[in-house]
DNA sequence: TTTATTAGTGAAAGCCATTCGCTTATTGTG
DNA sequence: CACAATAAGCGAATGGCTTTCACTAATAAA
């Protein structure tokens, strides 16, 4: 006979078919395959219906901390025990960049309610020792690290959003001469956005750290 | 007898009672005293059924765009004709920041659309035209100009959100020693990130875009 | 004057998050 | 070992939300 799996519509099941990792994980897998969260979608992804979530959950706004979760699970630790300021920086950019990129949906989601997640946090933490090993002053490290995970945000949803965006129509070329120029310039020369936000937060974060 | 105003339930009212502005600016307004937008409490706001908006507009989204119209009509003019680039930058970084810290709701609102409304264009058009007066190679206005951006918003935003949110429940402190000595430092200091951003935009965009 | 368009209304459809009472399995206690 | 307490599902219902559509009355155009 069966030991566990299907049957049984009714009461407690024998094993069970949900848990916070799995409700964050599926999260964000259909974040990322569908744009959005819904419950009732989500339910059905996980084989169970929508009440049952509230056993696991306070609501939507935890589910949404739990794909955050998710997401950092997925964030590699700082590289080696000594970098220097500069290395910390980009690798500290690079990390959050990554992980931001796959799931762009998801950043304006998690912008919208403050950071709980203990994955998330450890993973600051992380990063702040980093930070605090490479010689920053301790007053600078969460100013720092707040301009790069600012930055990151900010470049994944200008790839994600804006790049259609301020492709402007054509015929409304004429009204925004500057805007546009600017904007074939940057398209004839393929600069590297992502690299070009790199080497201003290192420069610019270096200076600052050290004139301190 | 009463020119305008208030009979008539039925059919065409004697002078309209809405247009895209109103309809932005009202939108704006309950974002800054709400902090979200229902088009149940907007209509009622403005004295109207909900479903009058689509004689005006194809939906939120339309009208979340017409709120960030809203928004940039307040920002004003880059100030002079001759600015030195780090006049620009940071007339630009606190133009844009000082309209977004007045509606930190409708920041993740926007970042989950295109930029699309002609105001919002033109502010950008003005900022680039800035740039590049202030002698900016052509490739590297726009990546500046979305560096400063998304620093803008990441700083509302952690300002926002986050302030109340790693501020780390006392008990776990110890979870995350590294943060939470970081935390301690930046608020024993009273550091300035605002001003702290805008130092490391500056260094590092000047630092980048003289490189170049 | 007639006709077309415009800007409102009202009702309804369909999605969504959340709550609650119910059922059945598991766990802990005397 | 019985048996209470708890845990993890289900089903149904509520209330809010966006959007659609047929309608009515005022204005603009022909």
């Amino acid at each position: 006979m069966e030991p566990t799996s299907k049957p049984s519509r009714l009461g407690r099941p024998l094993s069970p078919r949900l848990s916070r990792q799995a409700i964050g994980r599926t999260a964000l897998a259909m974040l990322e395959e569908e744009g959005s969260i819904s419950l009732p979608r989500l339910a059905e992804r996980l084989g169970v219906r929508q009440s049952s979530f509230y056993k696991h959950v306070t609501g939507r706004q935890e589910i949404i901390e739990l794909a955050r979760g998710a997401l950092v699970e997925r964030v590699p630790a700082p590289e080696q025990r000594t970098g220097s300021l500069d290395d910390v920086i980009r690798q500290t950019f690079d990390a959050l960049r990554s992980a931001y990129r796959e799931v762009p949906a998801l950043l304006p989601l998690m912008l919208a309610q403050p950071v709980s997640h203990p994955a998330a946090l450890a993973l600051y933490d992380r990063f702040a020792a980093a930070f605090e090993q490479a010689g920053t002053p301790a007053h600078l490290i969460i100013p720092a690290l707040e301009a790069l995970d600012s930055a990151a945000i900010g470049a994944t949803l200008d790839a994600y959003t804006m790049e259609a965006a301020w492709n402007i129509g054509d015929e409304d070329q004429s009204r925004y001469p500057h805007l546009s120029a600017a904007q074939e310039a940057v398209a004839a020369k393929h600069v590297d956005r992502f690299a070009f936000l790199a080497d201003v937060l290192s420069a610019g974060l270096r200076a600052t750290i050290d004139d301190a």
